[in-house]
DNA sequence: TCTGGGGTCCTAGGACCC
DNA sequence: TCTGGGGTCCTAGGACCC
């Protein structure tokens, strides 16, 4: 893989938003995080208002409404659908496609005649058939690509294609120069910290770091950087999603809680959620870990934060079984008189369903609960998640988080059908 | 009043084995 | 006086990503 492009939309929450809600484009817009809690997703005119990612929506509840700002709940159904529609045209258009995050696919260009001319066309196809707009990187490595990536979409001058790979040596080393080194995908706020004790400030100063020296202070991640900066790539395309090492479901709640109830009810929904998700990639698993904590915010609260391992006894993927083991795992770690603001669990030690070897005397899931597991995952998927449940998830709703604001899932949700025309 | 969720990979250190 | 060395496996924690 010698040419790699990296196509990602720009404010995509955001413009997922407007997309069926043509009169809000053009409006500053910021969509929050899970339990109306944080912004993680901007328009172009929330941006200009310095409204930043990231921050508290309650800390800046005075100036969205001084200046209009539509604010929106996360709607994770419409976005994930016009992610796949994005990805479907891409498709189309490229045989080897890596979808890297909701809003960010990899694509190789190698052996394409005009990688430029082709992502220009790709730019447009997803204008015109998604409605999204893109920024899209060109260079010979994936970090280059999104360091390509970035530079089109902050700079006006490539018009949303930035082509590294065609610039004279002084162009592509003044661009390297001009931007820090936490640019670079792979560098946070912590190693920046570090390398900037090393010297290392820009794109460019981590480019001409010895990679040696490099690999010796901060690992083979870093090392890797740095020969994908020189061009090397490092990194392969992965066209097939890997199996989940580990599957996760945790919430914090709508309010501060103090009773074991709703935080039982809580624990039997995610594991609800982690275990159909186990069986959609044939999994087993062995281990459940349940994890309860205060609200890290909030001072006036004792501190709590721990979690528990609760080993299997063999691997399984079914719900009933692998919820009691967790609520015995919040048993366990569940203290009276605290105040409570997250829960969750982690099914781990995953296993292909198909490898297990059915033990004569350990049993494993039976037949006929695994038909049962089946019929409600088939079932949930037909008329909707949640449809077939554990009795437990309904014993107390006070765990639910809060999303107020939510639009329409105008594309997977017969009732929530955007309308054109009506009398 | 109010601060997300779901992942990956690497490393260090301890237990254990021969 | 003096107490090995190398390997594996597991876990916890840290850093990163979107």
């Amino acid at each position: 893989m010698s040419c790699v492009a990296l196509v990602d939309a720009n404010n995509f929450y955001a413009t997922c938003e407007t997309i069926f809600a043509p009169a809000l484009a053009g409006r500053p817009l910021v969509v929050l995080s899970n339990n109306d809690g944080c912004i993680v997703a901007r328009s172009a005119e929330a941006k200009a208002l310095g409204i930043p990612m990231g921050a508290p929506i309650h800390e800046w509840r005075t100036v969205c409404a001084d200046h209009g700002v539509v604010i929106r709940s996360s709607n994770y159904t419409l976005y994930g659908d016009m992610s796949a529609r994005m990805l479907s045209v891409l498709q189309d258009a490229c045989p080897r496609v890596e979808s890297y995050s909701i809003d960010e696919s990899f694509v190789d260009l190698d052996g394409v005649a005009d990688p430029v001319a082709h992502a220009r066309q790709l730019r447009d196809d997803l204008r015109r058939r998604v409605k999204i707009s893109c920024g899209i990187g060109i260079a010979r490595s994936k970090t280059l690509a999104k360091f390509a990536n970035h530079l089109a979409k902050k700079q006006a001058v490539w018009d949303g294609v930035c082509p590294l790979g065609n610039l004279p040596e002084s162009r592509l080393t003044a661009l390297l120069a001009s931007q820090p080194v936490n640019t670079v995908w792979g560098v946070g706020a912590r190693l920046a910290e570090r390398l900037a004790q090393d010297r290392i400030r820009t794109a460019l100063d981590l480019r001409d770091a010895d990679s040696l020296r490099i690999r010796r202070r901060y690992g083979i991640v870093l090392e890797k950087t740095v020969r994908e900066l020189n061009g090397e790539s490092c990194l392969a395309l992965h066209e097939v999603e890997a199996e989940r090492q580990m599957i996760l479901a945790s919430r914090s709640f709508g309010t501060v809680l103090r009773d074991l109830a709703p935080i039982r009810a809580a624990i039997a929904h995610h594991v609800s959620r982690a275990a159909e998700k186990l069986r959609a990639q044939g999994s087993l698993a062995q281990h459940v870990h349940v994890m309860l904590r205060s609200n890290p915010f909030r001072p006036q609260d004792i501190p709590f934060r721990r979690t528990t391992l609760v080993p299997l006894a063999f691997p399984s993927a079914d719900t009933m079984l692998l919820s009691r083991a967790a609520l015995a795992g919040l048993d366990a770690l569940f203290q009276p008189g605290l105040n409570y603001h997250k829960c969750g669990i982690m099914l781990t030690a995953l296993v292909p369903a198909s490898r297990v070897q059915p033990d004569l005397f350990a049993a494993g899931d039976s037949p006929r609960r695994q038909q049962l597991m089946q019929l409600m995952d088939r079932v949930n998927r037909q008329h909707g998640r949640g449809t077939l449940h554990l009795a437990a998830c309904d014993l107390d709703p006070r765990w639910e988080m809060r999303v107020r604001q939510r639009s329409p899932r105008y594309t997977t949700c017969w009732d929530e059908l955007p309308v054109a025309w009506c009398d």
